[in-house]
DNA sequence: AGGTGGACTGATAATCATGTTCAATAACGA
DNA sequence: TCGTTATTGAACATGATTATCAGTCCACCT
């Protein structure tokens, strides 16, 4: 394989997945955030930025959100809790959302239902005010 | 492929899969419930099936779950209204929870994020009392 | 009843996201 | 420097879902 600029970055092709997925403003795919990184001139494989971002969701450091097709979407976590984020369908722009109401209610719900070690998924889709606006 | 309204014609057929689908006592997958309805007896095509359910869930006539590989789960709806349910992640055992407390919160969280036409989902998955003693 | 046109079906192929394989190789320690 | 070992990534595999399209069925008209 031809190391063109011979600009072999230390072994942390991880790192530097994790560090672009920090500077995405909105939610990405594994995909996206690879053709992000390419574009940018970092050359990476689409199978290590897969595992990078697998790893990551395993480890907690990440946020994941299951598009409606069967695709997953991350978005960086920057408190050390997580969160619920509300996501504009049509620019996939992401803000979080305050959700203690929600935990607060799978918490009751679970207590009451006999479940052990019950999971939440809250996810919130619309189109955000700009958007909207452009829509015209 | 569909009239005016959007909606599919009835069909022997695809009346076929959503009665297959009321008689699941558990949430199933497009294949399970092909592979169900073919151990009946029913002649049927993977195809059919997987257009019945998008049909049926475009027009809101079941639920959908997303499981964590992104192969979708269905359940019948049967009250009007949507539901959010608990899923076994054992045996796929599925009760609805009420939800009015998420309702009231999605529909707050709305009204202050200048978002419009937002969808919500809640999935909540755990292991239930069965499958809990069933794990001795 | 018989014909006709459009809708339905289903076998197959295509697609799409993701996982796995494995030879090449970079990082690290002796 | 040399060898060991974990990491990488291109190609391939997989699994769920969707599109294609020729054949079939059905409703309606005459």
């Amino acid at each position: 394989m031809s190391t063109a600029d011979g600009q072999l970055r230390p072994s942390h092709r991880r790192t530097a997945v994790l560090e672009a997925l920090k500077g995405c403003p909105r939610i990405v795919s594994a995909q996206e955030l690879h053709m992000r990184m390419v574009a940018e001139g970092t050359r990476i494989g689409l199978s290590t930025v897969y595992r990078a971002l697998r790893d990551a969701e395993e480890t907690g450091r990440v946020d994941v959100v299951q598009a409606g097709t069967g695709e997953k979407r991350y978005r960086w976590r920057r408190g050390g809790e997580h969160r619920h984020y509300l996501v504009c369908r049509v620019c996939a722009a992401s803000r979080p959302v305050g959700a203690e109401a929600v935990e607060a209610w799978v918490a009751s719900v679970v207590s009451e239902s006999g479940f052990a070690a019950v999971e939440h998924t809250v996810e919130l889709a619309g189109v955000c005010a700009r958007c909207q606006r452009a829509a015209d």
